[in-house]
DNA sequence: AAGTAACCATACCGGTCGGTATACTCGCAG
DNA sequence: CTGCGAGTATACCGACCGGTATGGTTACTT
């Protein structure tokens, strides 16, 4: 935690920088939105820089609350309705994909935080994953289409990307028990997440 | 094509758009970097915007053709490996993820660009599935994990995501004949793309 | 010979960038 | 009652932002 008005800032800059991007969005702004002064956002943060490491490590948090929320008890699969739920108001896509986009590769203070997300995420999926007898490889895989669902469904403007990424889940997870080739999603399971 | 200024100013903007990010490049340093002026650059494209969304435009035919040379004749598996050849050059990820970041929902002239190469590559990756026999949802997979392993190779910092992504790819264009759970990447086929 | 497309050079515009400085007010703990 | 942390308000800094204006130089066409 912080003091009140540290809190306010963070909270502005959560919003504008997901909305608009970090390098888009001054401080300026950042402390009229949250309704202080920049003086206020320099003595509790020390930089642009150390705020938008603290929205991104603030961002995990959310996150995996909600994630833990919405997937206690069920089958790993049911993360794709949860990434579909969480997509209905976080329509901007990944935040640490879109802050990457921005930051990579340059040594900002957020480089590790957005890493890190991406590490705890595959290790999560991994665990989930040997909790229902399947191998690592498994979880991995999860991972993949659990990234790969959230670009196609923001960048590539398909938001039936999470229900085909849960679909290739499930041919994964219990794949067809025949020899090869020609067939697709013909065992539907209904493993699906009751809509709350 | 365009006239010779014209071609160095899109050089320039592609090398420094793709490296720093959109927003972190100004004109006059693209006009500097060509070689020529502000002038220009506004003479021949009216905008930064509409210079952003020509960079899109030409980064598309290259990776098309980067894909038909080193994918022609191959398996569609073999993805994979043309994805991390890409990638030890292109390590800021891909492009179009990246501009999306940071100018998704604004009415930016370049969000069609963006959105048709997702569309464009879908489409290529169930044409080329369905040529090996795998219905529509295999092709889809293809792409979902494509894209999952070019975040997780450059946001995510793991250099053998694309790797990872052809065993998930493997399991589910050949997946194990036996009935259920434990197992793996448990056979390896062998298309692996030789190192050129 | 006149016109024109392409180009270079330079200066300018209002606005915003991240960050700092100064000065003042409040509430609370020693 | 004094000192200090937290806060507000405002002004300032040099640098850069996207975009425009003016003017001059080539080279090729009609």
């Amino acid at each position: 935690m912080s003091t009140p008005a540290g809190e306010k800032l963070i909270a502005a800059a959560s919003t504008l920088f997901y909305r608009h991007g970090i390098r888009a969005v001054g401080v300026d702004l950042i402390a009229e939105t949250a309704g202080t002064t920049k003086k206020t956002l320099y003595d509790r943060f020390g930089s642009k820089d150390a705020l938008v490491a603290l929205y991104l490590e603030r961002r995990t948090g959310i996150w995996r609350e909600f994630l833990h929320e919405h997937l206690h008890g069920r089958p790993v699969e049911d993360l794709f309705d949860v990434l579909a739920l969480w997509l209905r108001e976080q329509d901007r896509g990944c935040a640490f994909v879109n802050a990457y986009a921005e930051i990579g590769g340059t040594g900002h203070p957020a480089e590790p935080v957005i890493r890190a997300e991406k590490e705890w995420m595959r290790a999560f999926l991994v665990d989930r994953a040997r909790e229902q007898g399947h191998p690592e490889s498994t979880g991995v895989a999860l991972h993949l289409l659990y990234e790969g669902a959230t670009v196609l469904a923001t960048a590539g403007g398909d938001p039936d990307a999470p229900a085909r990424a849960k679909a290739s889940a499930l041919a994964v997870l219990y794949p067809p028990a025949d020899e090869q080739g020609e067939r697709g999603q013909q065992h539907q399971h209904d493993h699906s997440l009751a809509e709350r």
